[in-house]
DNA sequence: CTTGACACATACCAACCGGTATGTATGATG
DNA sequence: CATCATACATACCGGTTGGTATGTGTCAAG
């Protein structure tokens, strides 16, 4: 009845869902949804196929469920966040590109982006995949486009810019300079791909 | 003896080989490198695995031909040609980027850019796949920067630019409008994207 | 005319894949 | 106390994968 009753070994059916999702995670990102190895995933977290299909009906659904779960979340609380409500967008922005290039030894460099490395993989093979992925994607540029909106009412940002083309093109470089990196694995080269970028929105000041 | 005296049922070893590089390659570019079939290659060709296996030694190689035999190429009569020798470098990339976004249906929009698929698959997951891509991106970063420092000498880039740092962004960021385009399946974000792109290309002239 | 290297075709294999069918322990419910 | 759904574990299956071993026809050289 009250779940301070429940012991340790006790079923606790949402905490395997989130570990099962972790794991899949992980194993994606390092090695894409398509070489992603179910059974690699329960090797990581001690459980079985049992478990994995009780909570997921099938190898797709685990994706997706970790796009929406996992890769949403966090990239909302890292991208999004810093932008909602800002009336200084370009700032705000210049500071995210700051934070990220002040980690030493980032992920991204190794790994790359998460919802980067599913768009890239999945968007020509499967449309389920495409859609989820697109709908992130949107609502990425979406809250770029009203921290710039507000910036050019707040007269940080020039008039003549384009909100939508902007943002797009301010996401579709960042995720660039991240692939470049990955590739060559050089922080610094990460470093100096967000130095330009920072340079290209401070051609949209006022 | 003469090449003119073998007839069709005559074996034509090169012939055999460039076909099975460019199956591949066709392959590769829908499914990635990892999910890329053997079986559906050789259904493509018409041909058998001891026809693969007696001119590769493994899957891996014949990916690595592809990257050196077809990949290579293609960027180098696209991408690298038109910059080569020029002194307006900027201009010469505004009309690459005219160009590509003239095309009424582009296949990097649909499957994106080969070289940047197998980079954002391979990188993290094969060492020798990321060297192997790595020269071949090394070479494009190597092809802008020589433009860029001509552009400087010529008058038509500003002194303060950095070719390295650059010419960097200008392929990342490029990279990244692909890929975004790809996953949003527009032709018209594709070229509002390129048209961003271009603005940045601006603010590099004197 | 024989030999032998080359250029394939055919047949086959172990390993792994995603997925399923079934068994079982647990705990809430009536 | 009996029942029953939940939450897994175990065992298994068909299909596909990359890779290999072997067979065969062709052609050039000696």
């Amino acid at each position: 009845m009250y779940d301070a009753a429940m012991n340790v070994h006790t079923k606790a059916p949402d905490l395997t869902r989130q570990k099962l999702l972790e794991a899949a995670f992980a194993e994606i990102h390092r090695n894409g949804f398509q070489a992603a190895s179910l059974t690699q995933i329960l090797a990581d977290t001690g459980l079985t196929k049992g478990a994995l299909y009780h909570h997921f009906p099938d190898k797709k659904a685990l994706g997706l469920a970790v796009i929406e779960e996992v890769v949403r979340p966090g990239l909302a609380a890292v991208m999004f966040a810093p932008l909602a409500d800002t009336r200084q967008p370009l700032a705000a922005l210049q500071a995210l590109l700051a934070t990220k290039a002040a980690e030493d030894d980032p992920m991204v460099v190794t790994l790359g982006c998460p919802l980067n490395n599913l768009m890239q993989e999945m968007s020509p093979v499967d449309e389920g995949f495409r859609l989820q992925l697109n709908a992130v994607f949107r609502d990425w540029i979406g809250v770029v486009v009203a921290a710039l909106e507000r910036g050019k009412a707040a007269g940080e940002v020039r008039h003549d810019v384009d909100p939508e083309a902007t943002a797009f093109f301010i996401v579709s470089a960042l995720e660039g300079c991240i692939g470049m990196s990955k590739n060559t694995q050089s922080v610094t080269a990460f470093r100096g791909c967000l130095a330009q970028l920072g340079r290209y929105l401070d051609t949209l000041k006022c």
